[in-house]
DNA sequence: ACATATCTGGACTGATCGGTCTATTTCTGG
DNA sequence: CCAGAAATAGACCGATCAGTCCAGATATGT
């Protein structure tokens, strides 16, 4: 199970020779900053991690760190879309689904030793307002993942504004507990998050509209 | 309506001369934290802000940097440990105090082009494992403002297990909702989610143990 | 085989980083 | 009024930062 951010940043960076220069930068960036952060992260460490030559960053990115993390939530929020998308397609039901992606965020939490977050999270509470690329890409890629979000939600009987809001809360609760379980390094607020989506959020018999 | 991260980073920094140094550089820290995170905020940025010579940092904070985020992650639970303390002795009905909670998080956000993140938030998703002293200082005022905010819902006629539940559902939602509403730039997040806590967790009929 | 475009490799640069050090000024108790 | 502590002031340091530049290697089309 790897619903969200386990994709790409699991890969591992260093050893995935076989992948081309542009991809492995994109893992090697993506994981670092999950556990550091953008500024903290230099350019040297990715390309050390990523194997690569300082020339291949500035040859497949022109636009350096900067477009490197805008390349990187892309690929992410694409993940994370297509993901939703394929839990919107299968049997499984809500409830079940919810509480999966809780505790597939909670296992990777422990395993990783609280030391990573979710790309998007990180980011978007680092990104500068001069730095308008990543915010947009940021936007773009939240909105995106709003909608297959929501659209799971519908496809499994709400109504359109509701499953909006559902879908709304869902990803903020999810995203919040993320943030308070690695703060207090335990799994608590997450396991509770699931409990919760799957009892009160995702409850058939209230998806009117 | 000040409750959370509004108190310290909203006084000036550069202008509070009459304040003592130490509350100038913790203020002037916290303030430029928020906008950019840990990695991103140097030394003479902070001393420039905070009207203060280098000697100043390292007199009143002997470790530097980390000491002064130590120190400023105290001083912020603190402040948000108080002021759920204020809203728990108030008369106000949970509902109300949730929602107002909510909306007073989006005016702020909004007030500042969601250019800021709370504090905690922030620092939690940046904190890296060999900074031992912040990510403990995280903890400690991460876990003071769970036991605030259960004491707001015990007071408010919940009981215990169910309180301790609610408070952390409220608090990532909240939390999860303000990262959303920066990456969209948009308060809907935010208002959606005092919305729901008002009517959906707050809910007087659904105290029970 | 050759010419052209793509990509790799890495030396180099000016700016900025957090932190150290010492001199001076300001506060405080007797 | 003075001695010692507390606080301020800023020059200075080695390390590291993102980004530039170009030479050389490799792939591609003909």
């Amino acid at each position: 199970m790897s619903l969200v951010d386990g994709l790409l940043a699991d890969a591992e960076a260093g050893g995935n020779r076989a992948a081309p220069t542009r991809d492995r930068l994109i893992r090697a960036f993506t994981r670092l900053v999950q556990q550091r952060g953008y500024a903290a992260v230099g350019t040297a460490e990715v390309l050390k991690v990523a194997s690569a030559p300082r020339g291949s960053l500035y040859h497949h990115f022109p636009t350096g760190k900067s477009g490197l993390a805008v390349a990187a939530v892309e690929a992410m929020a694409e993940a994370v879309t297509d993901s939703l998308h394929r839990a919107t397609t299968s049997r499984r039901t809500l409830p079940g689904l919810l509480r999966g992606m809780a505790s597939a965020r909670a296992a990777w939490l422990k395993r990783k030793g609280w030391s990573e977050g979710p790309l998007l999270t990180v980011l978007s509470n680092e990104v500068v307002p001069h730095e308008r690329d990543i915010a947009e890409a940021l936007k773009v890629g939240s909105e995106a993942i709003n909608c297959a979000f929501t659209d799971l939600f519908m496809a499994r009987g709400f109504a359109p504004d509701h499953a909006r809001r559902n879908a709304h809360m869902a990803r903020s609760l999810l995203d919040g507990a993320m943030t308070l379980s690695r703060a207090a390094r335990s799994t608590d607020a997450l396991l509770e998050a699931g409990d919760f989506l799957a009892t009160r959020l995702a409850d058939p018999a209230d998806r009117g509209a």
